[in-house]
DNA sequence: GATAAAAGATACCACAATAGTATCATTTTG
DNA sequence: CAAAATGATACTATTGTGGTATCTTTTATC
């Protein structure tokens, strides 16, 4: 069981690589070098990122990829739902064989109140903290 | 993001009407009926419970499973480990190139922080209080 | 003892998600 | 125009999960 998944790994390293430049405009080579992670997978996580709104991109000589958010306003559950879509733990255990009804299941109600923690747990990192670190 | 699969959800419901029949040899067609699990499949599950000790199985004319532990002690946790192996969110995030070590680290902390609440969450829940709800 | 009904063991196939690669098009600076 | 960058996209590889098939072993019963 993974809570997060490579591509979110690495999208929140180069994430965090990006945002401690503050401002300056990153290319590929360096965080390929800075990340140790093969260039066409970096490639593609980069324009994930650039998608979903987390950096902005320059095209062209001396172009590269500047955040488009403060550090501590990227939270890193936003960027596993970028990659990993969103966080359910597990939409209907047991289905509607055994249990009567999912208000009453107590299952139900267990798994949704972990994933809720979950969730606010991993929405409360920003890349800011990581930094800080 | 699936915390269960579906090996342990079916591991959990065949458990279940296991335990519910308090003793009664219960065997496979039976089984299949209740819970519209394709049988070699199914099988397959059973026999992972019974190597991990949940249920104890008995061959031959007649032969079937039973429970090897009383009900309020069959945590579900457990059975996930038995088809999941064991709950550990991410290794190491960030491995050792931006993160001076992992004591340190306050992504790493959380994360931990996050997976124990999640395995002690899970292991509050036993097929006991499943049959309950 | 033969038969049939059960589980055990094991090897195999299928599918989906993740991980990773390759190629070509487009933009931009000089 | 040439070079250096990203964008778009399609493809392959690996892995984990889901699921099937087949054969062996045990045991109750006739
Ligand atoms: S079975 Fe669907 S909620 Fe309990
Ligand atoms: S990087 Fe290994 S713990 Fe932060």
């Amino acid at each position: 069981m993974k809570l997060l998944t490579r591509n979110t790994d690495y999208g929140i390293r180069a994430l965090a690589f990006i945002v401690k430049e503050e401002g300056r405009v990153v290319a590929v080579p360096e965080l390929v070098k800075a990340l140790k992670v093969p260039r066409p997978f970096l490639r593609k996580i980069l324009q994930r990122l650039v998608k979903k709104g987390f950096i902005k991109s320059y095209k062209g000589v001396g172009g590269g990829f500047r955040p488009a958010l403060p550090a501590d306003n990227i939270y890193i559950v936003e960027v596993a739902k970028a990659f990993q879509g969103p966080v359910t733990l597990n939409e209907c255990l047991l289905k509607k064989d055994l249990c009567p009804n999912r208000k009453v299941c107590p299952l139900k109600r267990k798994i949704d109140r972990i994933e809720k923690h979950v969730v606010s747990e991993l929405g409360k990192i920003t890349i800011a903290e990581l930094l800080k670190g």
